[in-house]
DNA sequence: TCCTTATTGATATAATATATTAATAAGGAA
DNA sequence: TTCCTTATTAATATATTATATCAATAAGGA
């Protein structure tokens, strides 16, 4: 069976997500690490975010537009979108497990997730033109 | 000011949107058209496919993670995607605008929109290895 | 019929992400 | 410690989706 080797790269991208803790696009958690670490592949920081989200360790968010958000908060929470600064808020508000047993029921879908996604203009974005 | 003026490939467009009637993407409504337009450009239906969307006329859905899709309903509603096939289905549930009301509330958040995107295996994946 | 300009078709380009592959290094075995 | 296997990396190429650019075309009012 295969196993899995700890390196460096895959630490730094678990702390870089950890320290920044908000909704940084890989290219963003990219460029984090490159000031520090001038020879980490782009790759590499793609491949191992979406590794640390499969083992649970960080949370993959993936946007309708734009690039997926890599948040250190691995429960299942809401997001709310900025349309004109672009910003990923989170939503206060509980996860609705019922949703999906809900549904279930209705379309014999067999259910793994939900995502609700909120569009609209943070309260920044409200006063400038 | 600017006068919108129509053109066959608007048409065109529109018409392979409300027969397809399953929320095809860009490309497989251009694929579509191709069969017996040949000579359309496919920037023409990406920009006649937004622009009829802005009009609402069709509904651009946009998934997290893969194309866009356009849906000749225009009514809000929900959408699953199956993690095998890939498929979109409707989901038949009543748009909850309380949603909006309830974040705004605690936010300060102004929205305009919210989407819930399921995602699981579809009946028919279930029984296919 | 003519004229203005919105729209098109073709192409280039952007943004995001994965595939490929030789080189490197993790970590168990000797 | 040293060696060996192979998981992982860095670099690059490529894929996918979508928009920008721009000369040529055609819609529709004068």
């Amino acid at each position: 069976m295969k196993i899995m080797r700890n390196t460096v790269q895959k630490t730094i991208v678990l702390e870089t997500v950890n320290s920044l803790r908000n909704h940084a696009t890989a290219d963003a958690i990219y460029d984090e690490i490159v000031k520090t670490h001038s020879s980490i592949g782009r790759a590499t920081v793609y491949r191992n975010l979406n590794l640390l989200s499969e083992l649970g360790e960080i949370k993959k968010i993936e946007m309708p537009k734009g690039a997926d958000c890599f948040d250190h908060r691995t429960f299942n929470h809401y997001h709310a979108k900025c349309l004109k600064c672009g910003k990923i808020l989170d939503v206060n508000m509980e996860y609705i497990k019922d949703l999906e047993k809900l549904i279930k029921k209705d379309n014999g879908f067999e259910f793994t997730s939900h995502d609700i996604i909120f569009s609209g203009i943070c309260t920044k974005c409200k006063y400038i033109n």
